[in-house]
DNA sequence: ACATTCTAGCGAAACCTTTCGCCACTCCTC
DNA sequence: GAGGAGTGGCGAAAGGTTTCGCTAGAATGT
C-alpha cells in the first residue's frame, strides 16, 4: 500500500481513461486517434497527458515494447464508484437514494431494464 | 432566453451553492461563516468567488439590502440532474441504468427507500 | 466627530489543467 | 547511411479557478 487512491481524474483524463477501458491497453496512437476525433487535439498533447496520468498513477505503460504499451491502473467500476459517491456527497448531501429516484425519474427505461432494478431491489431486502 | 444554462458550477462554487440552498438567501457573512468552517478560507475569497458566481450567473444578489442578499438563481433539482447527466455521459457513456444500477448495489437502503423505489418503477412502466 | 468594526471590490498571485512547439531518437525504406 | 515517418519527452504558454492583500466606504459604538 504505497499510494492512496488516486485524485478523481480530470474531464480529459476521464475522456482517456474511457478510451482505454474502451480499446484495453493501447499505444498512444491508438488513445490519440480517438481524442482527436472527439476534440481535434495535438498529438504531443494525447502524449502529456498520459504522462501526466502515469505520474499520477492513473494509468501504467509498458515500456519493454516498443510503442509503448498504455493501460489504466483503475477500473472502471472503481472510478465510476467514486465519481457517484463524490456527487452523491457534493449534490445530494450524501442520500443515495435521492439520486436513485433523480437518476430514475429523469429517464426512460425498456420493461426489462425496470424488471432488472426490481430484481436487485428484491435483492437488497433480502439481506 | 437571454441566456443559456450556465456552465456547471466548479468544485467551490458548488460548494457556495449548497450553502446557500440550504440556508436561504443571505449576506456574504453566513456563506462565510460556513465555508470557513469547511475549508479556512479568507473573507476576501468567500466576497470574491460569489461575485465571479454573480457574473455568471449562478446567483442573484439584492443590493439594495444594506448587507447585500445572495440568493442562488439556479435550483438544487436543476443543478443535480445537470450533473447527473454530465456524470452519465462521461462515466456510464450515456446509460442511466447503468448508473441506477450502479448506485443502488452499492448502497445500504431501509426497507422504505427501497419500496419507493418500487413506487416509482411501477409508476414508470404504467406509462 | 473619532475610532473600530463590518462590508465590498479590485488586481495580482498561486495553482492546476490542458495545450503545443521543438527537439531527439528510433525504425523503416530506398 | 540518408531521408522520412512515427514516437517520446520537456518546458513553457494558455486558460481557468481559487486565493488573498490592500484599499475604501458604510455602519456602529463611545
Amino acid at each position: 500500500m504505497t499510494k492512496i487512491s488516486p485524485l478523481p481524474p480530470t474531464e480529459v483524463e476521464l475522456q482517456i481513461l474511457r478510451i482505454l477501458w474502451e480499446l484495453g491497453p493501447s499505444p498512444v496512437r491508438l488513445v490519440h486517434q480517438r481524442l482527436e476525433a472527439d476534440k481535434g487535439t495535438n498529438y504531443s498533447t494525447t502524449v502529456k497527458m498520459l504522462s501526466v496520468m502515469l505520474e499520477k498513477g492513473l494509468v501504467k505503460r509498458d515500456e519493454e515494447a516498443s510503442p509503448h504499451i498504455y493501460r489504466t491502473s483503475i477500473s472502471r467500476e472503481k472510478t465510476s464508484r467514486r465519481m457517484l459517491t463524490d456527487l452523491v456527497d457534493k449534490v445530494y448531501a450524501g442520500s443515495t437514494m435521492s439520486l436513485v429516484l433523480q437518476a430514475l425519474s429523469s429517464t426512460k427505461a425498456t420493461r426489462e431494464e425496470l424488471d432488472e432494478v426490481r430484481k436487485l431491489l428484491d435483492q437488497m431486502e433480502r439481506q
